[in-house]
DNA sequence: GATTAAAACTAATGATAGTTAGAATTTTGA
DNA sequence: TCAAAATTCTAACTATCATTAGTTTTAATC
């Protein structure tokens, strides 16, 4: 199969370019790669299908970008809100904070992240290929986490890091079914969250 | 919009009903309701496309059945596993016990179920309305295990239960995006997670 | 074996999808 | 101002989709 080129002439970005990814990324969010017709993509852009093969090589390739920019959005957020508090501060806080950040690029800043999460496992498996390094990128961000918490024994002995890791992750990325604006606050929901995983709702000492 | 009927004439169950459903299950599952023809289907169970509208009105009642199946299955699975264990075991077993029956549903016996997981988000809101009642009535279920877990005093007081049962059964939905068979066990995985929630990972003395 | 009902097939319809080639337009830069 | 480059549009093409009407085949019943 041919690379996905992206027909990025050079470093500057066009405007209409990032309209287009824009609104992709609004409408993959809300009805699935499937269900966005090139059509629709265009209209809300005030264009034609057609014009968008000037800046695209195929739907794939625009979705595939469009995914590409979810994940490096939510990466930057989690990493700027862990160097935003003081080094050495102990795992119960980097786990919470980098929660947070999770969250807010998932729930708030989103289209391009929650078209990721939403749709993924839906697109064509040769397109997922082609995001899966810049992916690996981002986990290896909460495996580190992970392992250095472990490290420090700030996590029990015994905890399986993966089922860990994937359960974490898994529970963040679900609120995007049931979050909405109006309702519970993204930091509300991630103090809590934070909460379960590091000393569970039991009442009992364990 | 006129309701979907099922044109099931009686109570007697046909056999390729039955099997158009399962082919229908597998290939929802695996591929998602806009990315699967009826054809696919059809050829599946060696029928033609249009031989299914004999059996079905049309294609979102054909999902919107393997969607209910898929809720009923997991419903009676939970409810069988709960049924098991003694009357006034602790919270934390039924909590165990209640995970693994999910699990398990969802991830072994499942197409019905894993469908519904996948699925329920990208089809028409018209349909998923449809679908609501017999969804709740499953949702319930967690709703009142928690509650019971409070009103017991098992549960720390303070703890949000619809922050905790929606993150709870998010984590285990998602289990779908990175369960392989031949991997981590259900059952693995089940009393991990379960002890996440109940006691979390923390070694401090909260 | 004849009659009826059940089940599946054939072949078409209209809608919509992604995609493309070439023409028209707009923007840019000398 | 004018030519070249960048951008968008027009108008199709092919493919595939859900759906339907009418026909044929299979199964059941008497």
């Amino acid at each position: 199969m041919a690379v996905l080129k992206t027909k990025r002439s050079s470093n500057k970005v066009p405007k209409s370019r990032k309209q287009i990814l824009d609104a992709a990324a609004a409408l993959f969010s809300q009805h699935g790669f499937d269900a966005t017709s090139l059509r629709e993509i265009a209209s809300a852009v005030n264009m034609k299908a057609g014009s968008l093969y000037y800046h695209f090589e195929s739907k794939e390739a625009l979705i595939l970008e469009v995914l590409n920019i979810g994940i490096e959005n939510i990466h930057q957020n989690v990493q700027n809100r862990i160097s935003s508090i003081p080094e050495n501060s102990p795992f119960s806080l980097i786990l919470e904070e980098a929660i947070k950040g999770h969250l807010e690029a998932l729930l708030e800043k989103g289209d391009y992240t929650s078209t990721n999460i939403r749709n993924y496992g839906q697109i064509p498996i040769s397109i997922q290929k082609l995001s899966l390094d810049i992916r690996n990128s981002y986990e290896d961000l909460w495996r580190e986490l992970l392992e250095e918490g472990a490290r420090k024994g700030e996590i029990k002995p015994g905890v399986d890091l993966k089922i860990l890791r994937l359960s974490l992750l898994g529970m963040l990325n679900r609120t995007i079914e049931w979050y909405h604006e109006g309702g519970l606050s993204v930091d509300e929901i991630a103090i809590d969250q934070a909460r379960f995983f590091l000393v569970g709702i039991s009442s009992e000492s364990s």
